[in-house]
DNA sequence: CGCCTTTGACCTGCGC
DNA sequence: GCGCAGGTCAAAGGCG
């Protein structure tokens, strides 16, 4: 049923996943219109990370605003803006997961965002001469996955999808912020 | 030895 | 109904 109705996008705070890296290059968030093709790779710099972190939070996991350099998020990058969901672990239409895309211009394909992931799959997509991968969060109870893929028309920019929210604190950003977390529990006492 | 990547096969939905 | 394209599985091999 259902042609692909538009659905509503939900509100952002329920699709942001958290990013942290000190390598993570850039990032700027929209909510997710992953059926619209990009129209521009500008980069939107004024990036609201209190609204990013804070959706963060709720969802129990949470990264530090990477310093952000280049990037533009996006919905569905162009040659993607078709993608239909598919495959044999197809999502269903009812639990859809929250998707939200990156561009970012980097030479690396691998960004670390704090989170370890384990690639299951690299597909050859068309109208695309890279690859793209999909990784898959190797957390126990986690079901997060993410795919990444450079943009056909210019190399440098890496297209990040994560799919899903983590249901588990980052542990690198826990390793980070734990000294600071508790020198100002010490500081806080006077 | 355990974890990860690679890679081909398989599955599924959509368009024609 | 068929073919295409995207997404996933799982075996095999590599690496620390």
């Amino acid at each position: 049923m259902e042609g692909e109705p538009p659905p509503p996008p939900p509100p952002i705070e329920n699709n942001i996943p958290c990013f942290f890296s000190s390598s993570l290059p850039s990032t700027s968030v929209y909510p997710q219109q992953l059926h619209q093709p990009i129209q521009n790779s500008e980069v939107p710099l004024d990036i609201d990370w209190v609204s990013l972190l804070s959706g963060c939070v709720g969802n129990g996991d949470r990264k530090p605003p990477p310093s952000p350099s280049v990037s533009s998020l996006t919905s569905r990058t162009e040659g993607e803006n078709s993608m239909k969901i598919k495959g044999r672990g197809i999502r269903s239409k009812k639990g859809i997961p929250p998707r939200v895309a990156f561009q970012t211009r980097s030479q690396e394909d691998i960004l670390d965002d704090g989170y370890k992931w384990r690639k299951y799959g690299q597909k050859a997509v068309k109208n695309s001469t890279h690859p793209r991968s999909y990784y898959r969060c190797t957390h126990h109870t986690c079901n997060v996955k993410k795919q990444i893929q450079r943009l056909a028309k210019d190399n440098s920019i890496v297209v990040t999808t994560y799919e899903g929210i983590h249901n588990h604190p980052c542990e690198k950003l826990m390793e980070t912020l734990s000294p600071l977390l508790r020198q100002l529990q010490f500081l806080s006492r006077f």
